[in-house]
DNA sequence: CCGAATCCCCAGCAATTTACTATGAATTAC
DNA sequence: GTAATTCATAGTAAATTGCTGGGGATTCGG
């Protein structure tokens, strides 16, 4: 039950993005150079961003990435299914309704399962990158302080 | 993100007992019988569900397994935590304070995997074992009706 | 139009984890 | 004593993870 490197260092490149790509596009070996990660990697990362729309890319020289959309109605969930797939915990659990499990009709942990996806979907789909690009702002300008 | 089949497997392998074994001591042959899963395998979730201190076991002819404690006491996240260890989506996130991560000083992530994880631990703590058991046999007494 | 800086696509691969299976010993009721 | 059990440990095939590498396509600046 964990993310994995490609949810984790997703999300820390799309707050990159977010934060350093107001005016211009922002490249790859930028990212990878603040935030400690292989180029290589990022660029599968960022291409699957891209296919979900959640960034847009510009190719060429002087080219890079950049937040597709409004900061503020893309959300941590959006960015993790994009990246870690369906969030679902097990595969059971009635969303796919054929027999995935036999005992299904007397299985009562399909409602565990049901529970603890609902309250990470809403956990994941309330926290907009906006809150996040902000708070970053105010931690970089030292007017943060740890909760 | 998923749970693996130790979570999965061992959770209905907790239920099992947990109904079937308020007399008896319920051997491991029949919980892999009602469930169709590998005794082999449910051999060792047992063995991690007995060292957490969730089951004992009855050595011997006519011996099995019996929930150790109150079944009110025992939650859904006891059971996970046994079986897949801790919960924590991610590694950093503050949990363990020293440097798992180079920008964890200006890494707003962190944030976001701790609220995940609040969430998460909130909702297996809240579901007990003994609500588990009595939707079973709600359901198994055809007296439940799907929600 | 050239060349450097980019993105883009796909293949490969070592290490780890998962989900079992196998073997055999120790224990206990009858 | 024998059959039914748990217990402990080891092995292992398949999948997944977390990358790395090669080579191409595109675009800007001069």
């Amino acid at each position: 039950m964990k993310f994995s490197t490609k949810g984790r260092y997703g999300l820390r490149a799309m707050v990159d993005v977010a934060v350093a790509g107001e005016e211009a596009p922002v490249p790859i070996q930028a990212i990878a150079k603040r935030q400690d990660l292989s180029e290589k990697y990022l660029e599968q990362l960022l291409g699957m961003l891209k296919k979900a729309g959640l960034v847009k890319s510009i190719r060429g020289n002087q080219g890079g990435y950049q937040i597709e959309g409004d900061l503020a109605e893309i959300s941590v969930g959006d960015i993790l299914r994009a990246l870690e797939g369906e969030l679902l915990p097990v595969d059971c659990a009635g969303f796919e309704e054929d027999g995935a499990c036999k005992a299904a009709k007397s299985c009562v942990t399909k409602y565990v399962w049901k529970r603890i996806n609902e309250s990470l979907e809403e956990t994941v789909n309330r926290i907009t990158l906006r809150e996040l690009v902000e708070q970053t702002k105010s931690m970089q300008a030292g007017t943060w302080e740890e909760e």
